[in-house]
DNA sequence: CATGAATGAGAATTCATTCAT
DNA sequence: CATGAATGAATTCTCATTCAT
């Protein structure tokens, strides 16, 4: 429904796909920068030229992966569960992003190194990525706080609370940057999670 | 008791500042890797040659800056704060922090930057700086933990939440890239995160 | 009663015309070197490869449109004032030479630039063009020296000097390289070069 | 008197030169754009990196040798010949800018080669070169209109016909396009040149 | 130690040309 | 013949690092 599949163009879409794996290949293994032109057209199996039919420069590749990763939004997470309450809604939810960054694997973080680095990729993913899936969270927690069901806390500052807690434990995990995450499970790891935003950490 | 203050080492640890400072604000500008070494012995008053006499290469003044940055540890508040609770540890401590990333400035987002891209890097600065800092608040909440005050939570995944909470929030402050938090003092930011750590979202 | 209208062959000598046509839009706007075969393509409203099927090489496109050039020659303007005087023929020729300027508007710019450049275009065009031409005014001179109507100068010489004298007043006209052109019509240009040529400058 | 000799300055301009005269003979020989920086620094013996320090970039050097050609103005002719008359003085001229001619070789070529195809370059070479030089020419001849021992022609025109006069009989036989100039000698051609000038074509 | 000119490896990008469809 | 995607050689320019002065 939403595009004919053109013959042609559903070949060029293959070959975008191609390169881009490719990319996303080379830039885990090596970064961004010490990732070459060279690199990814072997990676990806294509000549550096095609490259630069499908793409308008090698940043141009991340900016890609960036509208790629978004595409995976948190819609199908919330139609799934609609009035599930936060003791459900939250792990799984950490569970939704955890599988989104284990299919990308570690290409997460040499996009994350040019987020930081470059102004322009970093507004881009903020409002590509980070706000429209931000905003769902943000509603809800809206909801839930009109209802009475959740402390009146800036929705703003919990969503990007609970990202950031989330991204660092599992940046930590993933990096294999400290070994006591190597006996923790995700499972425990979004449970724990989980209770901190849920319960707070005062015993009551 | 450290040194004594050899009049010669004195003034080439002067030096290294001086470059260090130089560097400092050209990556704060530009970031790393758009930063020459020329643009640096430019900002820090040198000759580029010079630079070579003080560090290994343009990569080593970022593990300096690191370990700059890790000199100003959390001792401090942890002796200023011996026995409070969390209530009244938890702002200070962010706002201990947040005065360090105001005092480093936008030098942070560069910096993290190579560590997101920089294998060695990542490890040098979780070892020198999130660890030994961390170590200190898994310590108080284990305390905490063993005294009934804090609910039995794993304090290593408390720490990187709390890390990760407060990262990403300030990242979105200090790069601009929501206008809602232009609206919004840090203050109160601290307070949110708090409660939320604190209480948790859940109205009891 | 040279080639019998092929159809076939018409047909293919349009497409040549209509590929030789594009390139020549476009190297008069942006130049040889500048000008991709993709840019040709485009204007000549085919495809790259098949300028290919038509041409060796995108040089070849250079060497084809002289060739095109020097096609229209002075054999007309001979035929047409066949006994006039020098006074009457140089401001015709003049008129004549000019007229094929701009009709091949400024693509003779870029053309001059790659017969500057390239030793193998240069004696191309000069063999192609250059002398045939100037061979039909070289005899005339030597006619009207033989016949005691015109000094006994080396034609030779007289006509590059022509040559030379137009084309650089030409230029310059055509480029607007000096605004004191600007306001002088070409009429006015060919009368003064006439009278320079036929009377000299000095006071008689 | 101009400027003392600080040698340090002195080095650079050496440098300068020598780099400018391993492209002119790169140029000369190849044309510009196959001329590969590559090649110019082997030419000049320094490093490809080395032109860098000294020329914005490989077209700079073009302006350069604009520039440099610029210097050796007519000044010193007219001084030298003040009140001669155009008999004197025109053959006097076309040696002197023979003489420039071959003094720069075939670099002229490739030269007008790129002035033919970069409109920028274009108007430097004729504000720099042409305009300065042939302004002289110009207001000599005026004031030989005024006294009334030179035909009141457009001293403009009589100019860029002078020059394209020369600079087309030049060339052909420079780059030996037409045998028929191997058996001329350039005394000859500038005799000859200088006739057609003063006296014009027709017999008297 | 300070200097900064010289170095040259390295990399992104372009584009004429080919050839399978 | 027409197409245009694929190719990959070729080239300019940058910049971290060295080292003679």
């Amino acid at each position: 429904m939403d595009t004919l599949p053109d013959p042609k163009e559903q070949l060029a879409e293959a070959r975008r796909q191609q390169i881009l794996l490719g990319a996303a290949r080379v830039f885990a293994e090596k970064g961004f920068h010490k990732a070459t032109t060279r690199d990814i057209a072997r990676a990806a199996g294509v000549s550096e030229g095609t490259i630069y039919n499908y793409f308008e420069n090698k940043r141009d590749l991340l900016t890609a992966m960036v509208d790629q990763v978004a595409m995976d939004s948190l819609r199908q997470l919330f139609e799934a569960h609609p009035d599930d309450d936060l003791r459900q809604l939250l792990p799984a939810l950490m569970h939704d992003r955890a599988r989104l960054a284990m299919e990308h694997g570690l290409l997460l973080v040499p996009l994350l190194a040019e987020v930081f680095a470059d102004e322009d990729l970093r507004q881009h993913l903020y409002r590509q990525i980070v706000l429209p899936n931000a905003r769902r969270l943000e509603e809800y927690l809206q909801h839930q706080i009109e209802a009475g069901r959740v402390r009146p806390i800036d929705p703003v500052i919990v969503t990007r609370a609970l990202i950031g807690a989330l991204v660092s434990n599992m940046l930590i995990k993933l990096s294999h940057l400290d070994e006591r995450y190597d006996r923790l499970s995700l499972d425990d790891l979004f449970q724990q999670l989980s209770t901190i935003f849920l319960d707070g950490l005062l015993a009551s």
